[in-house]
DNA sequence: CAATAGATCATCT
DNA sequence: GATGATCTATTGC
């Protein structure tokens, strides 16, 4: 795709419904909670600590809440235009290993939440290479409820993750 | 290296 | 009014 800003997604955080207290939708359904009720494959994207957006994929029926965090991607085109976004980062690995860097990276901001993923805002890729890989899983960074849940999938050996173990 | 501090504001109590 | 699914710079060993 010209143009686009695209990437594989490399690191990933599940968050549960009313049984996760590490989760938003924990409260149950508020004006910004509404969205991880409604529809799967859409984007809820919130701004945290004041500064930054992260971007979430809904991922349960509507009616019930999960979703899914998006913590890293490996870019795949546009990382030209990820790097104007992004100039202090100096290496490639460095312009979207984190959740709040990868939506400054991708130009995503709560102007796109509720937004139906599967219609464009998003392209997701396969693995850049043919070569195989294993799927490492640790407990959720930087909460403190459910600290010990192990819901952080990885792609191991993958210097685009914001850590690697 | 590891640990800590500060920036900054929408959301919910 | 307190909190927090982050990041960067800075301090200290």
């Amino acid at each position: 795709m010209h143009g686009s800003v695209s990437g594989r997604i490399v690191e990933t955080e599940a968050y549960l419904g009313l049984e996760d207290r590490a989760a938003h939708a924990f409260r149950g359904v508020t004006p910004r909670t509404r969205v991880i009720f409604g529809k799967p494959g859409h984007a809820y994207i919130y701004l945290i600590y004041g500064m930054y957006d992260c971007l979430n994929i809904v991922a349960e029926p509507e009616g019930s809440a999960g979703c899914v965090l998006i913590r890293a991607l490996e870019p795949v085109s546009g990382i030209a235009r990820m790097r104007s976004r992004r100039p202090a980062a100096r290496r490639d690995e460095d312009l979207a290993n984190g959740p709040g860097k990868l939506t400054l990276a991708m130009g995503i901001t709560r102007r796109h939440n509720g937004a139906d993923v599967t219609s464009g805002i998003l392209t997701v890729h396969a693995p850049v290479s043919e070569e195989p890989f294993e799927i490492g899983v640790s407990p959720r960074i930087g909460i403190t409820h459910c600290a010990d849940w192990p819901l952080r999938f990885f792609v191991r050996e993958n210097r685009f993750v914001s850590r690697s173990s």
